[in-house]
DNA sequence: TAGATTGTTAATCGATTAACAATC
DNA sequence: TAGATTGTTAATCGATTAACAATC
């Protein structure tokens, strides 16, 4: 269960949550002509302690960091794309294509992130056979059979909370290995099956926590 | 800094983001009639071990659970609001009227959360002027005025990458103190000032990273 | 060479889990 | 009473930071 990249360095989650904040940064370094960044540089900008920033780096980067100039930036911008599984594409389904779905379907982004939706699936016949953002829309019966004949790994969820167990069924029914969930629901699933959570009220509440003892503390 | 809820529970990030859950589980209780839980149910709900769920619990109780029988649902719901803030209500302003920032408008489930986006900004001409889901959009040259003299705690910013330092400098100028961050960057704020990211990329990184690992073991 | 920066092992910190006593 | 469940202190686990040797 492990997880190695060259040699023996570990990616912790957490490491693996800040490479898209380093790989942004690095491609506008990059963009500015820059050629070579040290550890503590980018420590500097991100005001994360310059241990973290080398630990990260070594942990990922293939070539290593010359002592006293530093890493090359392109070389690693490449092995984090690498290790993010950016130069490879994984296809996903949206079901759910309300203003949030929408918002989603429309973000050409996600291709940059080797993520492409190819289809979309919603319960409203009106909606169901339109075509949003060049991804048709098919109605949510459909979505294992479709699932399991495109051989679909990613379902992205969009809907209400009230549906969002009975669309994770059906997605798991029809053979998605991974869901991303926009419903601020616990889905239950079996354990093979990676569900990652993108609930804004446990952002909201982490922010309003902060905001109210930095408040009392005035 | 320490926080400390009835005598001196301390609720750590990790179980502040876990709130949410529980909160939605126990309102569907108590919406089914329930009036009371254990902890082991809601543990094997959510797959947590029940120690986890008993220490949260016991964290924002403000009355003590019963041996063999439980909690009271209605009391773990007001006591976990109490906590999460939802009983009083922060203002916030959204900047960036894209198609996240019109989801983010339209999506009337925040109030339930404590938040009300009481005005929006918008670079473009044509958009600010008109009103999106009942908020007033304006020109984005207004923010730090308008922020001050509503004194607005809470910005939110759904613009594009490129815009989202100045944006930010903006708020903080308006004298805004927590900053909910949609844009794949990061922001440079002084140290009294929250950003609370929402990173759509790093949420990616980790999913397509777990995606490739269960690949890799099958 | 001297000094900045890398790479890695050990120490610390925070969060989860184990163990167990208290109690309805 | 016996047994399920709570509450809390101690042990473990994971991630960050400190310390220091290696090197360009």
């Amino acid at each position: 269960m492990e997880e190695h990249n060259r040699e023996n360095h570990i990616l912790s989650t957490q490491a693996i949550k800040r490479m898209p904040y380093y790989l942004q940064y690095l491609k506008k370094l990059a963009g500015e002509g820059i050629e070579i960044v040290s550890a503590p540089s980018i420590a500097a900008h991100f005001n994360f302690t310059e241990i973290q920033v080398r630990k990260d780096f070594s942990a990922v980067s293939t070539t290593k960091g010359k002592p006293k100039s530093g890493f090359t930036v392109k070389e690693l911008i490449y092995d984090m794309e690498s290790i993010l599984g950016y130069h490879s594409v994984n296809q996903a389904v949206l079901v759910g294509v309300g203003q949030l779905g929408r918002a989603l379907l429309s973000y050409r982004g996600f291709e940059n992130y080797g993520l492409k939706i190819v289809v979309a699936f919603d319960q409203d016949p009106e909606t169901a056979g339109s075509k949003i953002a060049g991804v048709n829309v098919f109605a949510s019966e459909k979505i294992s059979d479709l699932c399991r004949r495109m051989n679909i790994p990613i379902g992205i969820i969009t809907v209400p909370e009230t549906a969002a167990q009975t669309v994770c069924d059906q997605l798991i029914a029809g053979g998605v290995k991974a869901i991303w969930n926009f419903a601020p629901v616990h889905l239950s699933v079996p354990q093979n099956i990676l569900v990652q959570n993108e609930n804004m009220a446990a952002s909201l509440a982490l922010l309003s926590k902060h905001l109210e003892e930095k408040i009392v503390s005035e």
